[in-house]
DNA sequence: CATGCATATGCATCTATGCGCATATGCATC
DNA sequence: GATGCATATGCGCATAGATGCATATGCATG
C-alpha cells in the first residue's frame, strides 16, 4: 500500500465520511447510504474506487455487501482517523455521523429485520 | 484551512516531497529543483497549487522566493509530515532528501555564493 | 423461474489536475 | 535600459476523478 494512495482516498469529503465510519466498524452500502443522505451510486463508486486501493473490502452478506476497513490496517489511515475525531471542532460532520450510526446499529439490535443480520453479525466488539 | 485541503496537498507524491522538505525548514525553488531532480516549471505550478490551498507561502529574497509552511501550521499537515519520518522504511525517499537538504544548506554556508543569503538568513533554528 | 431488493457496472459528460512548451515577470548588474 | 538569472504564468492537450442515467448482477422468496 502506497503512501500516496491513502492519501488519495482521504482527500474526498464523502471518502474520508465513509472511512471515519468504517473505522467504528463494518457498514452495509444502505446505511452509508442513509447516514451520508446521498443515493447508492455515489456511494458505491467511491467504495470501488478505495476497494481498487486497497483501502477497504467488502464481503458478500446474502442481499447485502459489508464493507470494512481492510486488513491489515495501514498506520497511516489509523492515524488519521483518529485525527479526525480529535478536530471534530472543526468540522462536525465526523462524530454526527458517528452518533447516527450508532443510532442505526441500536435500531438494527432493536427490530432486527432487513439487513440487520449482516451487519450485527459481522460487527465484533462493545458496540456490536 | 479545510481538512481535506490538505490531504489533497498530501495526495500527491512530488508535493508529499516538498511539504517533507520544507518541514525541516525553508527552501528556495532551484534546491527543490536539485533535490527532486525536476524542472523549474513542475515545482513552481506545484507550489502554487499549495499556495491556493493555503499550505505554503512563498517571500520574495532578491531574485529568488523562499517557500515554507504556512503559519500557522495545521496540526494535520504537522502530523503526517511526523508520520512520514516514522514510516521512512516504506519509502526511503523522504529521509533522502532531508539529507540532500541538509547537504545543500552545508554547501551554501560553506561558499556563500548565489542564494546562499536568501535561504541562510531566513532559516532560523539549528540547521541553519 | 419470475419478482423484488441491494448493489454494481457501463457509458457519456464535465471538471480537476498534470505536463510540455513558450513566454512573461521580477530583480540585479553592468 | 539591456542583459542574465530565478521564478511565474498562459495555453493546449492528456488523463484522472465525479456525476447522472440506464442497466446489469447477485441473492432471496414466492
Amino acid at each position: 500500500m502506497e503512501i500516496v494512495s491513502v492519501y488519495k482516498c482521504l482527500c474526498d469529503r464523502q471518502r474520508l465520511r465513509i472511512l471515519n465510519l468504517l473505522s467504528d466498524g463494518p457498514l452495509c452500502v444502505c446505511h452509508l447510504m442513509e447516514i451520508l443522505d446521498t443515493d447508492q451510486v455515489k456511494i458505491s463508486k467511491q467504495l470501488r474506487y478505495m476497494r481498487a486501493l486497497g483501502m477497504v473490502e467488502g464481503e458478500r452478506r446474502a442481499q447485502w455487501m459489508v464493507y470494512r476497513l481492510a486488513e491489515p490496517d495501514h498506520p497511516l489511515l489509523v492515524e488519521n482517523l483518529k485525527c479526525l475525531q480529535d478536530l471534530g471542532s472543526e468540522d462536525l460532520c465526523f462524530s454526527e455521523d458517528l452518533e447516527k450510526r450508532s443510532r442505526i446499529l441500536d435500531r438494527l439490535r432493536g427490530d432486527g429485520a432487513a439487513c440487520a443480520p449482516a451487519i450485527v453479525q459481522t460487527t465484533g466488539g462493545p458496540d456490536a
